[in-house]
DNA sequence: CTGAAAGCGCTTACAG
DNA sequence: CTGAAAGCGCTTACAG
């Protein structure tokens, strides 16, 4: 820090003529305080332009009034939406928001809770899928239990395999299973799918809901009929682009998310394939924008921004020493322009 | 906080049986410290989980590893592609990014950078259109100049008329009398605009830009001919069933964002009006998700990420004493197919 | 290289 | 109602 020293309760006690004692009572309203210093310290501290250095009040044992959101893009549509929820209540409960984006680096994640952990902040929301994988968990726990000893909320939206804390979670496994029943209900028995990385739960989920559902109907997805790509809108691109090339049989393609299937319906168009009528798709998630797409996007809607939304009130609802909460939320199929009946 | 207390770097020292001093310098790196201590020292708060206080280190004198940033709302896309800039970059200097979502209301602007200051975050900055409002603007120079009087930086994205501070500048008003002159030049004569509030800086450097190239041309854009509206999607949408609702003779509309024109597109789409058969329709910024429209929709492209990042850089980099930097980034016309030849 | 001690800017018992 | 003083958890001259 250069330039002018801060202006410190100091100065605004000295200028109110009021120990330190006096001046911090009246800026915080708390205990009482005569009518007349409690005038000359608001005074003093509104004419030198006095703010409280957040520091020492949580230093000093006041409340920290910070939360940290790791996610892994926030550019990504589906995070902005849930983060769009995680704002709301954080304004609405006077909470300063730490957003830290990973960038799909599960390292990252790991140095993110870290840093929000030595900045004292009083819940961690982790938001977006976990990763599939033992060494990765066992580190993150290891930030995490500390943390929570230390008194730290820690509140997960999307399913973290071994992590026993709050969490709210979206019904993928069901989501997908209704949609592939709607699939087959509107004559569809060709299926493929695009998919993210297997390391994210998310992808998984949505995967096994969907195959199984197929499978009760005796209809099997091959692994042949899963194309495996970037959990973006250009890895959705790209995947329809290689099942297009491969000229199969399939009449209904499943994007395990929204920001994949918008990719694909660019591809569809691109190579001159009509969407519903050459080939029907489908997304997951019902990101604000697939209504606007032509055609409008059929897919599993998820509220997203109540899941931020929730996250963040389980997040400032202390829940100490209780088991951990789930809150889950529905998936629901919908129907749009983007599927034909064949 | 409840729970057990956190772990010190006093009990640090004491498990490795050095002292505070030399804890520290050993966790540091900095001065140099004997192996064998040093060694102690790390396995001991390697075994304790020791996180250090960021709030103690930065009272102490250390650096504040935190910046804040305020927008008006993370889900929009022209918000959430700039934020992507700012987190990359911040995660580049291992910075931790306080993100407030203001929701558009000036008030909590205010507020954000009030607390943001009690932060004492190193950095502060404005995301989006300024407010055209004296009051406005005079609180938020009571704010920011006490801020930067005590060292701290500040940045802006866009236009604020009277804070005299480092900004990134895209060029709106080129962008729009471009994009006039490229419509032009396809044979367009009667537009419409559809604008969001005027009391937004942008709104009215798009507007100035796009009416005076039509000036220069002879066109004269009535105030008739421009629908205040939402900056939303659904204000988009709302004006074009309006500018549909009084069927005027337009050949063209332009959305003066791509938010905006997302909702219009399908306002035109459910009044069974084709862009751009019927009508053409053109935004400005570009964000990720108009090339995947159909059709595919004609904006001014702006870098929206590197807007973003550049603004990060203006707040990282000291400029203490010079006068205010101005970054100015190009906005390009972007002719696709949502805009006719006549 | 190492340690004792002051100080960062607050809050909060503890007295009065 | 008001004030003197201890303490929050660090860092950093200052000595040695």
């Amino acid at each position: 820090m250069t330039g002018r020293p801060h202006v410190t309760l100091e100065d605004v006690a000295r200028t109110a003529q009021v120990s330190l004692a006096t001046a911090s009572r009246a800026l915080n309203g708390a205990t009482s305080v005569g009518p007349t210093l409690r005038d000359r310290v608001l005074a003093a501290a509104e004419e030198l332009a006095y703010t409280p250095n957040a520091h020492a009040r949580a230093l000093a044992g006041s409340s920290h009034q910070t939360v940290g959101v790791i996610c892994h893009d926030v550019s990504d549509p589906y995070f902005a939406t849930i983060a769009r929820g995680v704002m709301r209540v954080a304004g609405e409960n006077d909470l300063l928001v730490m957003l830290a984006s990973t960038f799909r680096d599960p390292q990252k994640e790991i140095a993110y809770v870290s840093m929000l952990r030595a900045q004292r902040a009083s819940a961690i929301l982790l938001i977006g899928s976990g990763f599939e994988d033992r060494a990765w968990e066992r580190a993150l726990a290891a930030e995490l239990e500390p943390y929570r000893r230390g008194g730290g909320q820690v509140a997960v939206v999307s399913r973290h395999r071994s992590l026993r804390v709050d969490s709210v979670q979206p019904d993928n496994r069901a989501g997908a299973a209704d949609l592939a029943r709607a699939l087959l209900d509107l004559g569809h028995r060709r299926f493929a799918v695009l998919a993210g990385p297997r390391r994210l739960t998310t992808v998984v989920d949505r995967l096994d809901g969907f195959r199984d559902a197929l499978a009760d109907a005796g209809i099997a997805l091959a692994d042949d009929d899963v194309i495996e790509s970037g959990f973006t809108r250009d890895g959705g691109h790209a995947a329809m682009r290689e099942l297009l090339a491969r000229r199969r049989d399939v009449t209904c393609v499943f994007a395990v998310t929204d920001v994949m299937a918008i990719g694909a319906l660019t591809a569809a168009r691109e190579a001159g394939v009509s969407v519903p009528d050459d080939i029907s798709l489908a997304g997951f998630d019902d990101i604000p924008v697939v209504r606007d797409l032509t055609p409008a996007l059929t897919t599993v809607a998820l509220p997203l921004e109540q899941l931020g939304e929730q996250a963040m009130r389980l997040a400032i609802r202390d829940n100490r020493g209780k088991r951990s909460r789930v809150v889950r939320m529905p998936a629901d199929v919908v129907v749009r322009d983007s599927v034909a009946r064949l």
